[in-house]
DNA sequence: TTGCTTTGTGTCATATTTAACCCCTTTAGC
DNA sequence: GCTAAAGGGGTTAAATATGACACAAAGCAA
């Protein structure tokens, strides 16, 4: 971080959790693929132990670090369709809320213009 | 960040890419709810111009920030579900290659210990 | 047990994120 | 045209993430 007011007030508790729970499944796919956290983090480019912050869960870890390790784990594509706006049904639903609820025709005009 | 190697040597270019994509898709969600970056950012505890980093495709931004991007528009459990470790078939994969090729059975003792 | 590898922490120095201001340009709506 | 809002950019000060190095603890295998 430098995380201003979003960690140093406190992080909302199902944010932190969420973040425990990503780093949690980032340590469990890193065993399955037998990868040692120093031979994964030299991949990353990154030191072990920012590799250990971020399976920890640390909120302050950079989007940099982490997408960096779902590339890795060959996992990012995951990542891309996160918020995909095909996919955002609740963004859909705000969509569908703004149509107008008739469609009126378009006035005639007088002149004729064409 | 603070973004030692990983950003400071040149992010891959995939990861940088992956960060852009996931900025717009958040732009994206963020106007279908009809949020200002003002409005947005004081949801997430942060300042405008931080958002405007995410949105942007900074690789610096935190998972605290990024996390609760994803909080606020209702993508969070989408998170949660990236690196399920049920839904991770390359790891499943792997894990599959440790398995022995042929079942041994457990040699007979002499002793009959049951 | 013994030895080797992996992982967990701690400190320090440095780079950089972040907030809080500022102003500016563009866009939207009246 | 006019006005308000949105978004973009810059600066400064403070907080902190990261790397580098070292050492301890914990697994794991022989």
């Amino acid at each position: 971080m430098t995380q201003s007011n979003l960690t140093r007030k406190g992080l909302p508790p199902e944010i932190a959790d969420t973040i425990t729970v990503l780093g949690e499944h980032i340590r469990i796919a890193r065993k399955r693929r037998n990868l040692t956290m120093a031979e994964m983090s030299s991949r990353m480019f990154i030191t072990r132990k920012t590799l250990a912050r971020l399976e920890k869960g640390d909120p302050g870890v950079s989007l940099a670090v982490f997408t960096s390790a779902l590339w890795v784990l060959g996992l990012d594509d995951n990542l891309k369709n996160l918020a995909e706006p095909t996919q955002d049904t609740i963004g859909i639903f705000h969509e569908q809320k703004k149509l107008p609820k008739r469609i009126r025709a378009v006035r005639q005009h007088d002149e004729l213009d064409f």
